[in-house]
RNA sequence: GCUCACAUAGCUCAGUUGGUUAGAGCGUUGCGUUCACAUCGCAGAGGUCCCUGGUUCAAGUCCAGGUGUGAGCACCA
C-alpha cells in the first residue's frame, strides 16, 4: 500500500476543518490570485527549484506574439499546450523553462502604426523616422503588457525573470552579430535580384507577403514584328518591351529550326534583341507554344536568362511606370502603357488575337495593390552557398565539414535530429526547403533591426531611399551576379561607426531574421551583455545556453512552419551548430462552429478568451482547446463545448466536497499502515488508477493530450465519481474514505497541468501547505494493475446497468426482491450483493446459477455479454 | 498544376504498433431532487466507420484505385 498512501503523511485535516468548500466552483474569484501565488513562489524559474536534483531539462521558447494587439483564441492554443507540457515536466521534477516574450513584428507593427497616423491626417514621412520609432515604441510597450497580462490570464507557468522582446538591445546585439558573422562567412551578400516590389508601399515584399487574387485577363497573340518569325501570347504586352529572348520547348517540332538564332526587331517602335532559346519549362500546348522572355519582371524569366547568359532590360521603375528611354511608353503607367501597344500592334497587323483568360494577379498583402517583380538592390541570404561546420559534435553526426544551410536544414530533419509532429508536415517541410531561393532580408521599413552595414559618404549619393533612379540605371547586365560594391567603403559591425562620413544602411531586417534566432538569444547572458562583442564568447559565457539549448520543444501552428520554424532551422544550425529544438508541435488552427476562420474582421466569429476565461474559467477553456483534438487538426470551438468544460470542473469541485464533508467525521486517522484493501471496488479502482497514470504519462511523453486529456475527464467523472463514490457511501467506513482522499489527491496532481487552477484551489484544502505546481508526479506502481479487480468489477458494473435499465422497462419499485439467475460466476455476485442492491435500488433474494441464458432478472431474460 | 491531410452517431470529433460487442461531448427521448454536484443522476434511441477492390486468421486502422472536402506550395508566359 505504501506507494499511494504515503500521501497521507502530508495530509493536513486541519485545513480542511476550517474552512469548507462552497457550493460551486468560481473560477473569475480565485484565479488571479492563485497566478499572483504561482509568480510569487518563484517555481517557474528553474533556478528556484535546482535543489530537487533535476536530470533531464525540458524547455520551451513561447513562439512570441506580435506586440501589435491582443491575445486571440489560436494563442489559447499554443499556450495550453506548451503549458501542459511544461507543468508536466515540472511535476516530473524536470529542470523546466517555459520562456516567454513578444515579437516586433517590423511590418505588421509599422502597419498599424501607420494607420493610426493616417488617421489623424498625418504620416510617417512628415514625422519622420527618430519620432515614428519613438511613438512605434510607446505603442508596443503598451500591448506587451497587455499580452503579458494575457498570458498570465491564460495560466501559462512561464518565467517572467528570463522575459525577452525580438527588439530589445540585448536581442538587436545578438541580430548585428549574427548578419556579421554570416556576412564574413560571405553567407550574406548585397546583390540585385528580382523582388517582389510593392510600388505603393515603396517595399520589398517577402515570398509569403505577397498573396494572389483571381482574376480574368486578356492573352495576346501577337508577333513583335513583321520580319520576327514566331508569334508569342502575354497578358502584359507592356513588359515585352525588355524581351531579350523568346523561348521554345526543345521537342516542339514547329520551332526546331529557330533554336539558337538571334533576331534584330523593332517592336512597336523599341529596336529589341531576341535569342531563340529551348527551355522545357515551356509548355507546348500554351499559347502559340513561343514565350517571350522579360528577365527583369518576371521570375521564372530570370532563371532562364541566368541559365542562358541573357542581358537583363529593366522596363518598369519602381513607382510602376515604364522606365525613360521608352520613347511614347516611358513614364506611362503599366496599364496605359499596355494599351497603346496593343492598339498600336492592331494597327500593324501584327495582332492575332485576344482571348480572355484567368489567371492569378499577385497582389501586396497590406494594401493589395498589384506587385512589380522588378530587380533591385537588396540584402540576401545565400542558402546553397558552402560553409564550414565547427561544433565536432554535430560534424561527426553529419559525416562531413562542408554543407550549405539548405543541405544541413533538410538533413536535421531526415535524420530525426529533428521530429515534426504530426509526421507528414516533414513532407511539406522537404519540398519547401529543397525548392528556397537565397532569402530576402532586407525591408525598406523604418521599425525593426536596421542592417548593421555603414557606408562612406561619398558613396552615399549613390544609395539613397528610396532606392535612387541612379541605382536603377546601374543593374548590371546579369541577374544573379554578387554585385561589387560601387561604394568605395563599406563596414559591417556590432558597434556602429560614426563619424568620419560613414553613414548607416536605411533599410531594416525581415523581422523573421530576428526570430529565427529566438530559441537561443533569449538565453544569452542579459548581465553586462554590451561587453560581448563576439558571439562565441558571449555563448561561452552564457550559463542558460547550456542548461536549456537545444530547447526540447517548438510548439507552433503550422502555418508559421516555413517563415519561422525553418528559419530557426537555419539560423541555429549555423550559429551554434545545433539543432534550435528537438521536436516540433504543430497545432492547427481555431475555426468556429461551421469550420470558418475566425477572423478579425467578422467579430462575429470570434470567441474572445478573456471573456471565455470571465465566464467559465481559464480551465474550462484549456480543456475546450485540447480534448477532442490531435496534432496539426483544426479546432471546432463553440462557447457551447465550453460550457461543457465549466460544468467538469465544477464536478471535480464537488467531488472534493463530498469528501471534505466526509473526511470531517474521520476524528482519528489512525496509522495509514492499517489501511486494508478489502473489497472488489478497491481493488478496481486502484488498478484502474495506476493503469490510468501509466497511460497518461505515456501519452504525454507523446504529445498526445487529446488522449491524456480524454482519459483523465472519464476516469474523474465516470469511474471514480459514478461508481467508486457511489460505492464508498455504500462501504462508508473509515479506509474507504482515506483511500479516496488520496485517489482524489493524486487525480488533482495528474489533472493540474490541463486544469492548473481549479486542482491548485482545491490543492489549498486539501494539500500538504505547498504549491501543486511543484508537486512530484504519480508513479504507477504496475503491481497494483490487475486485470481480474479490473473484469470482475467490469461484470458488476454492467449486471447493474441492466438491472437498473430492468427496472425502468418494467417500471419496478425501488427496494423490489428479485431472484438473479445467471451463468456462471454467481459467487463473484453473491459476494457483491450490497453492491447490486443499493446501486441497483433492489434488494436481491437469490443469486443462482443456470444453465440455459446469460442473465434472468427477475424472471426476465436479458442479453449479457461477460459472463 | 504539384503536394499533403481529412471522410466514423443529428452536430463536433477521438480511436496509439491491425485484435473482444467501434467511443466521447453536445443535441435528442423518457424518468428522477437517495443528505458532493440540476454546472446533477439513471435509462434509451441513434453507425453500411465515403465507395470499390486487395493483403490478413483478423481491417475504422495497412495497400491500390475512385469520389468528396479542406489545406499548403507553385503559378504560366
Amino acid at each position: 500500500m505504501s506507494g499511494v498512501l504515503n500521501l497521507l503523511f502530508s495530509f493536513n485535516l486541519g485545513i480542511m476543518k476550517d474552512m469548507e468548500l462552497p457550493k460551486a466552483y468560481i473560477p473569475k474569484e480565485y484565479e488571479d490570485k492563485i497566478y499572483k501565488k504561482w509568480e510569487n513562489s518563484g517555481y517557474c524559474n528553474p533556478d528556484n527549484l535546482e535543489t530537487r536534483g533535476q536530470a533531464r531539462s525540458f524547455t520551451i521558447s513561447m513562439p512570441p506574439p506580435n506586440a501589435t494587439g491582443v491575445l486571440h483564441i489560436g494563442h489559447t492554443l499554443g499556450m495550453t499546450i506548451q503549458d501542459i507540457m511544461t507543468r508536466y515536466h515540472r511535476m516530473r521534477g524536470d529542470k523546466t523553462l517555459l520562456l516567454p516574450g513578444t515579437d516586433h513584428a517590423a511590418i505588421a507593427t509599422q502597419n498599424v502604426v501607420e494607420k493610426m497616423l493616417r488617421k489623424e491626417g498625418t504620416s510617417r514621412h512628415r514625422l519622420g523616422r527618430k519620432k515614428f520609432l519613438e511613438l512605434t515604441e510607446n505603442y508596443v510597450e503598451k500591448n506587451k503588457s497587455t499580452i503579458n497580462n494575457q498570458t498570465k490570464k491564460m495560466g501559462a507557468s512561464c518565467d517572467w525573470s528570463r522575459e525577452a522582446y525580438t527588439l530589445s538591445d540585448k536581442l538587436s546585439r545578438v541580430v548585428s552579430m549574427q548578419f556579421k558573422q554570416m556576412y564574413d562567412d560571405d553567407l550574406i551578400y548585397r546583390g540585385t535580384r528580382i523582388v517582389n516590389w510593392c510600388p505603393r508601399c515603396c517595399s520589398t515584399l517577402a515570398d509569403d507577403e505577397v498573396e494572389y487574387k483571381e482574376q480574368s485577363a486578356k492573352l495576346y497573340t501577337f508577333k513583335y514584328s513583321n520580319d520576327f518569325p514566331l508569334a508569342i501570347a502575354t497578358t502584359r504586352p507592356e513588359t515585352k518591351l525588355g524581351d531579350t529572348a523568346v523561348a521554345v520547348n526543345p521537342h516542339d517540332k514547329r520551332y526546331q529550326k529557330y533554336i539558337g538564332k538571334t533576331y534584330q526587331v523593332d517592336f512597336v517602335g523599341v529596336p529589341l534583341k531576341l535569342k531563340i532559346i529551348a527551355e522545357n519549362e515551356v509548355n507546348p500546348e500554351f499559347g502559340t507554344g513561343a514565350a517571350g522572355v522579360t528577365p527583369a519582371h518576371s521570375f521564372a524569366d530570370s532563371l532562364m536568362a541566368e541559365k542562358n547568359n541573357l542581358a537583363v532590360k529593366k522596363v518598369i521603375g519602381q513607382d510602376g511606370k515604364i522606365l525613360a528611354g521608352f520613347g511614347k511608353y516611358s513614364n506611362l503607367k503599366t496599364k496605359e502603357a499596355r494599351e497603346k501597344i496593343v492598339e498600336e500592334l492592331e494597327n500593324d497587323g501584327l495582332l492575332e488575337s485576344q482571348n480572355d483568360i484567368k489567371n492569378n494577379l499577385s497582389i501586396c498583402y497590406r494594401c493589395h495593390t498589384e506587385i512589380e517583380p522588378l530587380p533591385s538592390l537588396q540584402w540576401f541570404v545565400a542558402v546553397n552557398k558552402e560553409f564550414t561546420l565547427k561544433n565536432p559534435a554535430l560534424i561527426k553526426k553529419y559525416g562531413k565539414k562542408e554543407t550549405t544551410l539548405k543541405e544541413i536544414s533538410l538533413w536535421a530533419v531526415k535524420s530525426g535530429e529533428i521530429k515534426i509532429i504530426p509526421e507528414y508536415f516533414a513532407k511539406t517541410y522537404f519540398h519547401w526547403m529543397e525548392n528556397l531561393r537565397d532569402w530576402c532580408i532586407s525591408r525598406q521599413l523604418w521599425f525593426g533591426h536596421r542592417i548593421p552595414v555603414y557606408y562612406r559618404k561619398q558613396a552615399i549619393s549613390n544609395f539613397q531611399f528610396p532606392i535612387s533612379k541612379q541605382i536603377q540605371n546601374s543593374i548590371p547586365d546579369r541577374i544573379g551576379d554578387k554585385i561589387q560594391n560601387s561604394m568605395d567603403d563599406i563596414y559591417v559591425g556590432v558597434t556602429p561607426k560614426k563619424g568620419g562620413g560613414w553613414v548607416q544602411d536605411e533599410d531594416t531586417l525581415d523581422t523573421w531574421f530576428s526570430s529565427a534566432l529566438w530559441t537561443w538569444s533569449t538565453l544569452l547572458e542579459k548581465k553586462n551583455f554590451e561587453k560581448f562583442n563576439d558571439l562565441k564568447e558571449w555563448l561561452k559565457n552564457s550559463p542558460d545556453i547550456k542548461k536549456f539549448h537545444p530547447t526540447s520543444v517548438m510548439e507552433t501552428m503550422h502555418d508559421i512552419l516555413f517563415f519561422w520554424v525553418a528559419r530557426m532551422i537555419i539560423m541555429t544550425l549555423y550559429s551554434l551548430n545545433e539543432v534550435p529544438f528537438k521536436t516540433v508541435y504543430l497545432h492547427g488552427m481555431v475555426c468556429d462552429k461551421h469550420g470558418k476562420k475566425m477572423s478579425k474582421s467578422h467579430p462575429e466569429t470570434c470567441i474572445e478568451p478573456i471573456e471565455m476565461s470571465q465566464k467559465y474559467g481559464t480551465d474550462a477553456l484549456r480543456l475546450s482547446m485540447v480534448l477532442g483534438n490531435a496534432a496539426g487538426n483544426s479546432l471546432r470551438l463553440s462557447e457551447q463545448k465550453i460550457a461543457g468544460f465549466r460544468n467538469f470542473t465544477n464536478k471535480l469541485w464537488n467531488i472534493g466536497r463530498f469528501i471534505q464533508m466526509k473526511i470531517k467525521d474521520i476524528k482519528d486517522i489512525g496509522d495509514i499502515k492499517d489501511i486494508q484493501l478489502e473489497t472488489l471496488a478497491d481493488k478496481w479502482i486502484i488498478s484502474k488508477l495506476n493503469s490510468l497514470i501509466r497511460e497518461v504519462a505515456d501519452d504525454l511523453e507523446n504529445f498526445r493530450f487529446g488522449l491524456a486529456g480524454e482519459k483523465l475527464y472519464d476516469f474523474t467523472w465516470h469511474e471514480f465519481a459514478d461508481w467508486y463514490v457511489e460505492i464508498a457511501k455504500i462501504q462508508n467506513n473509515k479506509n474507504t474514505y482515506l483511500l479516496i482522499t488520496n485517489y482524489y489527491l493524486l487525480l488533482l496532481k495528474l489533472l493540474h497541468p490541463f486544469a492548473p487552477f481549479v486542482t491548485e484551489k482545491i490543492w489549498e484544502y486539501f494539500g500538504s501547505g505547498d504549491l501543486l505546481i511543484i508537486e512530484k508526479w504519480p508513479e504507477a506502481d504496475e503491481k497494483k494493475i490487475t486485470d481480474q479487480a479490473e473484469q470482475d468489477f467490469k461484470l458488476i458494473k454492467e449486471l447493474i446497468s441492466a438491472i437498473r435499465s430492468w427496472r425502468k422497462e418494467k417500471a419496478v419499485q425501488p427496494k423490489e426482491i428479485i431472484k438473479i439467475k445467471v451463468a456462471g460466476r454467481e459467487e463473484l455476485i453473491k459476494n457483491q450483493k450490497e453492491v447490486i442492491n443499493r446501486l441497483g435500488r433492489v434488494e436481491t433474494e437469490e443469486v443462482k446459477n443456470i444453465d440455459k441464458g446469460d442473465l434472468e432478472i427477475g424472471g426476465v431474460k436479458i442479453k449479457f455479454g461477460n459472463l
